[in-house]
DNA sequence: CGGTTCTTTGAGGACCATCAATACGCGTGG
DNA sequence: CCACGCGTATTGATGGTCCTCAAAGAACCG
């Protein structure tokens, strides 16, 4: 059965309400790739044959332009990529590369635009995932325009702290560089700027953050629920 | 008739393809608004509680954290916005406020999600207009991470150029701040930025831009179909 | 263990924000 | 019509932030 391969996404809010009929149509094609780490496997400009959901793994999204390159998003298990492309039919705006050794899902846009005519559980389940998506990349650009990059990083530090069970110290998910690339900032300074959190509550030993002081980091970082 | 009010979004891409029954559902309980210019129609951390749709007139999409401001984007005739948070029946994660005399029409955003269910057509226009909106956010996010205040200066200088119908000589469609907002960057340096446009073929007097040259505009600002 | 990549630190400079002062534009009311 | 006031735009001076370049240290991997 084809959809037996495709299992492990049918329980993703995206495909959890839809028929089994549709789920069937839309897997039809469909195919499961490995991906060693650091490999790229889109490129902006192209076309999105296909919606890409991150099976295991992790994937960046990125973007250049004249020599330069920024991050813009990580994504981990079970996200969806490339969607607005898709059901447009456009061409993509962003690289995505593997950033560990990661199983990806591949699904025709086809597919996706012609199950979206027919089966309205699945229609309003692409909705909100687009609408999720466009409303990260708002906060996204207010955490960049409207925060210095100490801010964005502190910000940063807590949000991951919460992601992570609360945890006080705890692994950044992410190698530096990236991490300053998405903050909108060089590798170097992130390194001051870590050492500027210090008197704020911060503790940095390679790849571990350790919150000392979570009152005090939370009042330099002043998190918003309309941002982060 | 309750359409009467609206003929004029009938013909909009995002209420063109829907049967008029649907459209009689979607108006029923809309209405059109006034407002001065200058007033502040949303403010962000509200509920969404209209989809808005700008027919004459002007707004700014703006956003403030611990007393800083910037600006998002501007929006003119026929534009909606408000439309991700519609749909997810969340809070808005940005202001609005008129930047001239202008005409809103709200429809509740209950109308909006009951339609969406009931009508395919309309689904499929609401997923087009929130796809747009989103790669737009990203060109917009790449242009601001990947380019230097003057690069962004010289590609809005070109862009507005061929929506003024490939004029060499235009007004300036918002005031000098509100672009110095949007392109992330304070008027002081905005005015600077103008000066240094001026060996690349850029002469400003007042409200008027006039390219001066073109062919050396363009090669400075090298705009890209996936930002720009 | 050697090479590569990433990270950190320092020095210097470019860019950008802030502050202050002036000039300009525009609408209001005298 | 002009004077005035208000908000915007410009210009200069200054300081802070951030980037670039360079070099050394640390982590990773074959």
């Amino acid at each position: 059965m084809t959809t037996a391969r495709f299992e492990s996404i049918r329980e993703l809010p995206l495909f959890g309400e839809m028929t089994d009929e549709a789920f069937d149509t839309l897997t039809r094609g469909a195919f499961v790739q490995n991906f060693p780490p650091n490999m790229v496997m889109i490129t902006e400009g192209e076309a999105a044959d296909f919606l890409h959901i991150v099976q295991s793994g992790c994937v960046e999204l990125f973007s250049t332009w004249s020599n330069r390159e920024t991050s813009v998003t990580t994504l981990y298990e079970n996200s969806t990529f490339i969607l607005a492309a898709t059901m447009k039919d456009r061409l993509n705006l962003m690289s995505a590369r593997t950033l560990q050794k990661s199983r990806i899902i591949m699904i025709p846009s086809e597919n996706v635009r012609s199950v979206f005519a027919n089966d309205p559980k699945f229609a309003l389940a692409i909705v909100d995932e687009l609408s999720r998506c466009y409303r990260a990349t708002i906060r996204n650009m207010k955490n960049l325009k409207l925060r210095t990059s100490i801010e964005r990083l502190a910000n940063y530090i807590l949000k991951q702290h919460h992601r992570q069970g609360d945890a006080l110290a705890y692994q950044l998910p992410i190698e530096k560089r990236r991490l300053a690339s998405y903050l909108g900032m060089t590798p170097e300074n992130l390194s001051r700027a870590f050492n500027n959190l210090k008197p704020h509550g911060v503790m940095v030993d390679g790849q571990t953050i350790t919150i000392t002081d979570l009152a005090t980091l939370t009042a330099f970082a002043k998190p918003d629920i309309l941002i982060d």
